[in-house]
RNA sequence: GGGGCUGUAGCUUAAUGGUAAAGCGCAAGCCUGUCUAGCUUGUGAUGUUGGUUCGAAUCCAGCCAGCCCUA
């Protein structure tokens, strides 16, 4: 289970050790997604020396690649990837959401999207959700509840599964979002009782960016018999730009959530919102910024982020982070003109380098803000750090 | 020396005599429980001088440049 091993007297932050099926995770920890069971453009082997604690597969997109059949006669996550350590799984909520109401509202994890010139057939939601579950259609009509979640979830073998729960959008007003948060904690329930499993199951507080709403999930979520909770929601801002909503979120949400079971924030993850993120009592993290980022040619460095694609990198024989311990930086010693010119013509090889960097430079953050919490120096590096990198 | 071919953006190519397009490059931005190894925006050109025409990248002539053939 979870055992605190150290309480930071300046903040809710706190130092533990979440133990697992499969292994133990220290936290705080970030959480590398792997969406179908892969990380993109990643092996085991890179995971594995980028110093990675924990991965994230989607149950949504399994049961879609897999099928009901393939579900059912499934060998197991851990087999079927290779990876010894701690896998968690979504629940599929999430995907309601983004096939649902962020694509009619057009908007993100953490916002606006500005990348809104799809068609406009495009931008219809897929989705239509009942009291009893979600209809989605993808290549036709399929039906996901809790109990359709769960069932999957414990075909999928991972360690820690999550209740099946519904995404709000920050364009929803406050009478849909407690609706859709009273749904929520009726599916916590049907999950709670669907699960056969010795996996560890976390339940979602969800309730959008109203006050009320958080605190009675919170409460709600926190009285029932979970063994770890999620943040979840599509927040209207992030700690990466004027971070009032996410850690506003926050406040009220942790106090009121039980002290001793660990806490995850869906799907957040930029630098700023670890910092802030632990400050406020989060265990484990995930998102998917290391990795698209890396495929993107955006790389997280000592000496701040580099999109490796611009021309001035061309010609630059220095290695990309002299400060970063990755394998790629320290010991194959990539240069930035090689690693911009991998981007340049599209050799998959670019993906590959830029994600075990970027993956090891957030785990190994997240090894830092550890120490730091150890040292009772939480605050200080705190301040350092997003003093000398403001992202 | 003679003959031929070709000259459009930094590069590679479009454009029945009728608003000079595109890809790459370069530049700026975006990505937060992955439908995205991707997306958006911007930059920038008819070798040159004349002629024909209401109108020329396009037709004609001279010049310039490159390539080919030939003495």
């Amino acid at each position: 289970m979870f055992r605190i091993i150290k309480q930071d007297p300046y903040s809710r932050a706190r130092l533990g050790l979440l133990e697992t099926n499969h292994g133990v995770v220290e936290t705080p920890a970030y959480t590398i997604v792997g969406t179908h069971a892969e990380v993109r453009a990643m092996s085991v082997g890179d995971l594995m020396k980028a110093k990675t604690q924990l991965l994230i597969v989607n149950t949504y997109h399994m049961w879609r690649k897999l099928g009901d059949d393939g579900v059912r006669n499934f060998s197991g996550l851990h087999k079927a990837m290779g990876w010894e350590k701690t896998i968690m799984t979504d629940s599929g909520g999430f995907q309601v959401f983004s096939m649902g109401a962020a694509r009619e509202h057009r908007v993100s994890k953490t916002g606006i999207n500005r990348n809104n010139n799809s068609a406009p057939s495009a931008d219809k939601s897929l989705v239509t959700i009942t009291e009893e579950g979600a209809f989605i259609r993808d290549c036709g009509e399929v039906y996901l509840d809790a109990e359709k979640s769960i069932a999957i979830q414990e075909r999928l073998g991972a360690d820690i599964i999550y209740a099946f729960d519904e995404c709000t959008s920050p364009y929803h007003d406050y009478e849909y979002t407690k609706a859709s948060l009273v749904r929520t904690h009726r599916w916590a329930e049907r999950s709670l009782k669907a699960k056969t499993s010795d996996q560890l199951l976390y339940g979602i507080v969800q309730g959008g960016s109203f006050e009320d709403l958080r605190k009675e999930s919170a409460h709600v979520i926190g009285s029932l018999p979970f063994d770890g909770f999620g943040i979840g929601g599509a927040f209207s801002d992030s700690f990466g730009s004027t971070m009032t909503e996410t850690i506003r979120e926050l406040d009220w949400v942790m106090p009121l959530l039980p002290e001793n079971k660990p806490r995850h924030l869906l799907g957040i993850g930029r630098i700023r919102d670890l910092f802030y993120g632990v400050q406020a009592g989060i265990d484990t993290f995930d998102c998917v910024v290391p990795t698209r980022e890396a495929r993107h040619a955006l790389l997280w460095t000592n000496q701040g982020k580099v999109d490796i694609r611009k021309g001035i990198y061309a010609g630059d024989q220095t290695v990309l982070d002299i400060e970063c311990g990755c394998p790629v930086c320290k010991a194959e010693r990539v240069t930035k003109d090689a690693l911009h010119h991998l981007f340049k013509s599209k050799d998959p090889e670019a993906g590959h380098l830029a994600s075990i960097h970027n993956v090891y430079f957030f785990n190994d953050l997240m090894r830092q803000i550890r120490e730091a919490i150890t040292k009772e120096r939480f605050p200080a590096f705190k301040e350092t750090y997003l003093r000398a990198y403001p992202l």
